[in-house]
DNA sequence: ACACTAAATGCAACTAAATTGCATTTAGTG
DNA sequence: CACTAAATGCAATTTAGTTGCATTTAGTGT
């Protein structure tokens, strides 16, 4: 039950309430170890409505708790952030892994993104490096 | 006039058939020389059917000639591929940046993509670097 | 130039995801 | 325990993506 006080201190750092609902997803989050979509959430959590898991991602997603990862498949990807992370700088300087056997993406956080160079004129915010392929544990 | 003849000759290449429809988005991939949403072409070509941008899309993505570019807006964003793909083969060792200001999505093709070191276990099969940041127009 | 066939197009309809408004409930505070 | 702002649930809407089918058209051979 210590761990709920963790979750619990997650949420106060953030300036959030605490809810049932945001320490339910939290966890699972931690669990999973993996990135998650909204559709995850709803089949996890049926007794939540899904416009609440959805303002849920949206204000962890404002508050720097999750970050949203770019893809191709249109649906919204969300990974837990680490503790570098704060509502107007997100630190996400590792690599997204996506398997394109299981779907699972996957934040590979012992590796850091090389270094990038741009053209003279281009101001850099924020890297992503997403690379696909087989993950460990299907290949 | 001879412009379209090469647009032509792309078509002829990819196996497909040379319509108005396709010429024309092919034409204006080049003129704006940044990458296009659906809504882009919609906007541009009224005269064209909603359903016929989007498969004329699909069919350039299957084909070769365009290639989609992740990212967190959940809207599907399209490049032109250059000459070194195919259908089966995608070579978009290049970087996507992405400009906070305008919006707009380019591909910075006289940069290459930095190895990629993952984890024992993991096979790696395609690369996406994106930038996001203010562009040399906006800064 | 004409006819044929498969592919491309336009239109209508549908599905799925994202988003908003509003009434009700609840967490944090004194 | 009471108060207030925030969070939730429900209904409805918007937007993007997708499919089916009838019609039109590009590419091919005469």
């Amino acid at each position: 039950m210590e761990e709920k006080e963790n979750y619990k201190d997650i949420l106060r750092a953030h300036g959030l309430r605490i809810t049932g609902c945001r320490l339910d997803v939290i966890a699972f989050f931690l669990k999973e170890k993996r990135t998650l979509l909204q559709s995850d959430l709803e089949r996890q959590f049926e007794q939540y409505d899904r416009v609440t898991l959805y303002r849920t991602l949206n204000t962890f997603l404002d508050s720097g708790i999750v970050h949203k990862i770019p893809n191709a498949s249109g649906v919204a990807t969300y990974g837990l952030c680490h503790e570098t992370c704060s509502p107007d700088h997100h630190d996400h300087n590792h690599i997204h892994f996506k398997c394109n056997q299981c779907g699972d993406v996957e934040c590979i956080t012992d590796r850091s993104v090389p270094m990038v160079e741009v053209p003279a004129g281009y101001k850099v915010e924020m890297v992503n490096l997403i690379v696909d392929g087989t993950c460990a544990r299907c290949s």
